[in-house]
Order: structure tokens, then C-alpha cells, then sequence
DNA sequence: TGTACATCAGTGAACGCGCGTTCACTGATGTAC
DNA sequence: TGTACATCAGTGAACGCGCGTTCACTGATGTAC
């Protein structure tokens, strides 16, 4: 945008990696703002740093290579995020529920990586098996509570897998339709955990509506 | 594709309207495949029934425009695929469940369309507000199935929400990574009505893992 | 200390393509008289 | 019954645009001798 406030010159010698990470974050910039892989263009990223758009190919084979890359990223950043909200206690539970809510909120904040990142066309054409990973943690905290005791036992995997489902669909409804009035996500992820993982209600006996019948 | 075989000839007087049924069904072919909206052009469209692009405007006034009509389109023939199924028997239970599995099904079917219906940039854009008769009348099968005793009372609207986002999540995650070995979906829709609607277990007592310590 | 040279970090012009959309038109068909 | 004419159902050429990608290049910087 601002591009004649701060003429980027030539990176020194030894320094050219520098302008590869700002093409990555300028993709990631353009991407959330598109939320559509296909329509994000390489002279748009070039454009965006104020850069020519041939020295992209200096750091990226074509532009699928491009947006691999930045997904890839963004995945990371997002790992990282997750894992680092789990941390704040030492209760599974409590993991389990900081975990969920920090990817909704992510999703909140970036709808458009998040549409990019898991409901792109790009998932179709290219291996993104990267993303396995956050499954994969998922299930662990999941583990976690059953082996703790607070949640019942069961098949870890499936249980996970019913979670992760429930809250992909909540949040990729409300990224997909953001106008729409929906209702406070963190109340239904706690419906969620309690009813398709099993975990206790925060205040048992309180008799709420959306429980009532259930215990 | 085969056009030569069929050398479109022009309509009789009156019957203009054909062609604009030909676009509409050509549109809905072509945004299967390519599963995005923004990737359809509209000369696409008009090469794929053999007449010229122009011929488009006669029918439509523009791109947008002919992918709102096509996906309400879309929108309208899934409702009724929909209310057919349910029709296969009198309890709101197996209702439900019929409801819940042809849109899986449908999903599965056309991958392309569901992506583009629930999950394209068009949503943002554009108002589809055409597709909360769907949502609606999942919370009235819901709302029979609490009014017959056969799960807990509770707000229909709120249990609908869930169930609606729990299934539409499962349904994207296998749409948008076709690749990816998932579990049936029918024995999760189980899951979801059981845990989420709280409709009694097709064999009770049977000791299932994933319900165990529920009842 | 000076200098030739390799390397790094990037540029600018050009290519061919498909796109949405506009415009003036064509030619068959039905209808008023 | 004949014929002029309005209307319908489309067509073909052309426009300007942004795109991905290729190519030959430039000029600063560090380094070997």
C-alpha cells in the first residue's frame, strides 16, 4: 500500500533471504484480505512490497510455490498460537477448551487464511499433509482428558475427530457468512466438549437448558 | 464438450427461454468441477453448450449474476432432494436422520457445488440469504423429534445450530480433502444425533465405546 | 594498497493468453394490413 | 393471398485489462591476488 513511504532498497549481500520472508508475509497479507488462493496474484504480492514482479521467481519456482510456502507459515504461526494458549494451565480440560477457543478466535481474526488454509481449492491440487499435525494435537488433549479421568474412555482418534469436525463447521459457517447474527461461539464449543467429548459442565447442576436430560 | 454433435440451433420464437435454462445447467456443470466461483468465466460457460459469449447477456447481466441464479438454483433442487428423503417414513427420528444423510450424500456427490454453495467468496459478496429455508427446516425436524419424546426437550434453534454445524464441518473436511481416508460418515451423523440432538441409540444397551458412560 | 573479477540481488521489457463487456449487426419468424 | 415490417434470438469483431512467465540485463558488493 504505503510503498513510497519507505523505498525498500537492495538488500545487502548475504541478505537476500530477507526479501523471500517479505514476499511470505505480504502473501499471507493478501491472502486473508482475498480468502480465495486462486485469486491471489503474484504482481499483486510484488506490487504490495514494491518490488518487480520477476524477483519473485528469484525465491519461488511459480506461484502455487509461493502460497505453499506462505500456508505453510501460517500454519506454523498457528500451531505455535494453539500450543502456547494450552499453556496457561495445567488442567487437560482446561487445555482442551483454551486450545479450541484460540483456533476459533484465530479464525475470527483471520477469516481469510483460515478459509485459504482449509477450504481452498489448493487442497485439492497439492499435498497439505502438513496440516495433520494440528489433528494430531488435538487428539492428544483430547487423550489427555479421557486419561485424567474427565472425560469418559473411549476411542481418542474418533472423539477428536467429532470435535474437530463440530468446531470446523461452526467456525467455517461464521467465516463464510460473517454478517450473519450467529450466537456466542465460546458457549457452543462448551456444549462441544461436553457433549461429544464427555467433559464435566462448569457449573453441575445448574440446570441448563441446552443439558437438561443429559446427566 | 461434444458439441459437434449437436449443432445448437436457434431457439423457435418464444422458447428464448431455453437457452437461459442451458446456461443456467452448463453454469452448475462447470462450478462442480471447479469447485470456485471466481474460477468460472463466462466464456467457459458459453463454450461448453456451443453459442457465443455474448449470447450470455441476454440472459443475464452479468458473471454474478449467473452464478446467483445457478446456485439458487442449486439451492432449490437440494431442498427438494432433501424433503423427498424425509418423506421415507413417519418418525421425526428417522426423518432427521434421512435429512442429515442425504446432504452428506449430495455432498459427496457434488463436491464442487457444495464447496461453491456453502464456502465461495459469493458469500460475502453477495446476499444468500435463499439458503436459511435449509437451516429452518432442520430445527423444525429437530423441534418433531423433541415434540414426539424422543430427545430432550431443550431449544430446538440452538440444537439444530449444532447438529447443523457438526455435520456441515465433517461434510467440508471431506469435501475439501477428498483424498484423506475418512470414517463413514453414516456412523457419525449417528454419533452427532445421539450426543448433539440426544435421539435414543439404534440398539441400546449394545455398549458402544463412543457412548459408553452416557446412559 | 590497488584492481580485476565473480557473485549476489534484483530489474524492465516483452510474450501470449483468457477474460468481461460493448457494439453494431444478422437473419429467421411471426403478424398487421 | 401477398407483402412490409416489427420482433425475437442470437452472432462476431473488437476493446482494454491483468495475468504468469521468460529473457537478457544491471549495478553494487565482496574477494582473490
Amino acid at each position: 500500500m504505503d510503498v513510497t513511504s519507505s523505498p525498500r532498497g537492495r538488500n545487502r549481500r548475504g541478505q537476500g533471504e530477507r526479501l523471500r520472508e517479505d514476499i511470505v508475509a505480504a502473501a499471507l497479507r493478501l491472502l486473508d484480505e482475498l480468502a480465495d488462493d486462486q485469486a491471489l496474484s503474484l504482481r499483486a504480492v510484488a506490487r504490495e512490497i514494491g518490488i518487480a514482479a520477476t524477483s519473485v521467481y528469484i525465491h519461488f519456482a511459480d506461484r502455487d510455490a509461493l502460497v505453499l510456502a506462505a500456508l505453510e507459515r501460517c500454519h506454523r504461526d498457528l500451531l505455535h498460537a494453539v500450543d502456547e494458549a494450552e499453556a496457561v494451565s495445567a488442567d487437560p480440560v482446561v487445555k482442551l477448551r483454551a486450545r479450541t477457543l484460540l483456533l476459533g478466535r484465530w479464525a475470527h481474526q483471520h477469516p481469510g487464511l483460515y478459509k485459504v488454509l482449509h477450504e481452498s481449492t489448493l487442497n485439492r491440487r497439492n499435498d497439505m499433509s502438513f496440516k495433520e499435525e494440528l489433528s494430531e494435537r488435538t487428539t492428544i488433549a483430547v487423550r489427555r482428558c479421557m486419561d485424567a479421568g474427565l472425560a469418559p474412555a473411549g476411542d481418542a482418534a474418533v472423539v477428536s475427530f467429532d470435535l474437530r469436525a463440530a468446531v470446523h463447521g461452526t467456525v467455517s459457517m461464521r467465516v463464510n457468512q460473517p454478517d450473519h447474527p450467529w450466537p456466542p461461539l465460546e458457549e457452543q464449543v462448551d456444549r462441544f466438549l461436553i457433549k461429544l467429548v464427555g467433559v464435566p459442565p462448569e457449573s453441575p447442576g445448574s440446570g441448563d437448558q441446552w443439558n437438561r436430560g443429559w446427566r
